[in-house]
DNA sequence: CGCAGGATTTGCT
DNA sequence: GCAAATCCTGCGG
C-alpha cells in the first residue's frame, strides 16, 4: 500500500530505445494484497496464474478480463508474500502518436490511457509480458517519480467483493483519472 | 471433463 | 443506463 502511494506520478516506459518507445507517467492505482483480501486473485492462496504476485516484487502481472482486455499489476510484496497494485491509469508524456494507433480512439491524450483495459492495449501490454522485470530494463520499464504528486484516496472499483476498502490512490485533479469514482 | 464467473469497455436502446 | 463481447482460471464431479 505504501509501493502504491509511490507509483502514482511514477514513469513507465515501453519499448525503450525502439522507435515505438512510449512514456506514461502513472496516475491512478488500485492496491490488491494476498490472501485477506477476497478481491485479490491470491485470495485462495498460489496458483498458476496468481503465484507471480508471491514471487519477489518488482515484476509484472498481466491478466485478461472478460476474455476482452488486458490488466497489468506490478508485484509489490516480498517474495512468498502476495501483494499488487493494478494500474488503472496513466497519462501520455511521449509517444502518443503509437499509442494513438494502437488505441484507435476518439479521445484526447488525456484519455488515451485511461482505464485498465486502456492502458494495456496503449502501451501493447498482452499475456506475454506476464512476469516481466520491470528493474531489470525489460519491454517495459518503471522509474519513480521525480516529484511527489497530491494523492486522493478511495474505494477500489469494479469489483464484486471487499470494494468499500480505502486501497485506490489516484492523482489528485488529474485529468487522466478514469472517470469512474465512487457513485454516492 | 464440464461449468460458472470475472480487478472491463463500448455501443445501442 | 444497460447489455453484450469473449476466454481463461478455478472448482466441482
Amino acid at each position: 500500500m505504501a509501493v502504491a502511494r509511490d507509483l502514482v506520478g511514477a514513469s513507465l516506459i515501453a519499448d525503450p530505445g525502439s522507435p515505438d518507445e512510449v512514456r506514461a507517467r502513472i496516475v491512478e492505482v488500485e492496491a490488491y494484497l494476498g490472501e485477506d483480501d477476497p478481491a485479490s486473485h491470491a485470495h485462495r492462496g498460489p496458483t498458476p496464474r496468481s503465484s507471480i504476485m508471491f514471487g519477489p516484487p518488482g515484476h509484472l502481472y498481466v491478466y485478461l478480463s472478460y476474455g476482452v482486455h488486458h490488466c497489468a499489476n506490478v508485484v509489490c510484496g516480498a517474495d512468498g508474500t502476495a501483494a499488487a497494485v493494478l494500474l488503472r491509469a496513466a497519462v501520455v508524456d511521449s509517444g502518443a502518436v503509437v499509442v494513438r494507433a494502437r488505441r484507435a480512439t476518439p479521445a484526447g491524450d488525456d484519455g488515451l490511457l485511461s482505464g485498465p483495459g486502456n492502458l494495456c492495449r496503449g502501451l501493447a501490454i498482452t499475456a506475454a509480458d506476464n512476469g516481466l522485470d520491470l528493474c531489470s530494463g525489460g519491454r517495459i520499464r518503471l522509474e519513480r517519480s521525480p516529484d511527489v504528486p497530491v494523492l486522493s484516496v478511495g474505494p477500489r472499483v469494479g469489483i464484486s467483493r471487499a470494494a468499500d476498502l480505502p486501497l485506490r490512490f489516484w492523482w489528485t485533479g488529474h485529468p487522466a483519472v478514469s472517470g469512474r469514482l465512487p457513485t454516492p
